[in-house]
DNA sequence: GTTTCTCCTACTAATCTTATAGGATTTATA
DNA sequence: TATAAATCCTATAAGATTAGTAGGAGAAAC
């Protein structure tokens, strides 16, 4: 499972994106609109702004923007930073990779090979989409309720 | 990533499965194998035994034997076990499903919408990949190199 | 009746998670 | 220049989880 800190991190990300990418906005209004304990969501919102996702205004009027395109902050790098290695095995992580201390193998193992694909699978989804992916989801999946509704009402006798 | 308990059980009923499924397989004879210690695997071993994957024989010369078919015994099952969910978040969890407290509208949000499609990329390997599986990559892993081999002393002076 | 196993409960040290507390620092603006 | 409002930073802490260990009760073979 993701950790806290993950899940809000992706929270908090997707506040700032939807914001003019030109005010600052305040850790306590994503605090309040996400429902985040606001001490926590500023450590979160800090971890963001070291890694080169956020950029920060101090003071007055201070707050956060995203230092990167949408577009480019992927899933992935973010529940890396919060939560570490993608992958259920150290021997199969790219970006954290230890072999298995017991392994006799590695070539010939089983596990390796099956947790390997796994992994794949995974990256392969979290390293592709962004958080302007999320964004563009969630525009989707309002459309598409908002067209069934107008298909039921415009047939309601069906 | 996977807990000990789970790599651990993975490995252990590996290694019970390559066994005599007539010849109680001993406690100790695995840790010593797998470098697991004893201590610890024996929780392990019962945790498999309560949950119908192993059956035990007590007393002298007792030990345990895989109590289903080794095809029969999914990753995916054992993982959940010991890790729990399989999802990385509660609400795209088909087993242990639990709807985000501060979610306004599970059905428009992006993030679920993504993690979901993780999940099922994950759950679709682990749960139709079994203890038999690791078994099967195994052996062909150990073919292929064999092969390889075969291939480079057939014609050394290429 | 001794040996050799599983089975069970309890405990523990270390680490991680999920925060909270308090204040230092920075900047806008009245 | 004082003050308000924001980020930034360090420290602390309760609770849960992880990865074991300790000690022995109970079962079966011999």
């Amino acid at each position: 499972m993701l950790s806290k800190k993950a899940k809000y991190g992706l929270k908090a990300l997707e506040y700032i994106a939807k914001q003019d990418p030109k005010t600052p906005v305040h850790t306590s209004a994503i605090s309040l609109a996400e429902s985040i304990p606001r001490k926590f969501l500023e450590a979160i919102l800090l971890d963001l702004k070291h890694d080169g996702i956020l950029k920060s205004k101090q003071g007055k009027n201070g707050g956060y923007n995203l230092l990167i395109p949408p577009s480019d902050v992927t899933i992935g790098r973010v529940v890396r930073l919060f939560d570490g290695p993608i992958a259920l095995l150290p021997c199969v992580s790219s970006n954290y990779y230890e072999p298995c201390e017991d392994c006799e193998n590695e070539a010939f193992c089983g596990l390796k090979n099956i947790f390997s694909e796994v992994r794949e699978a995974t990256g392969s989804i979290l390293d592709k989409l962004s958080l302007n992916d999320i964004l563009i989801r969630e525009r989707t999946l309002k459309k598409k309720t908002s067209n069934s509704t107008k298909a039921k009402s415009r047939s309601p006798k069906k």
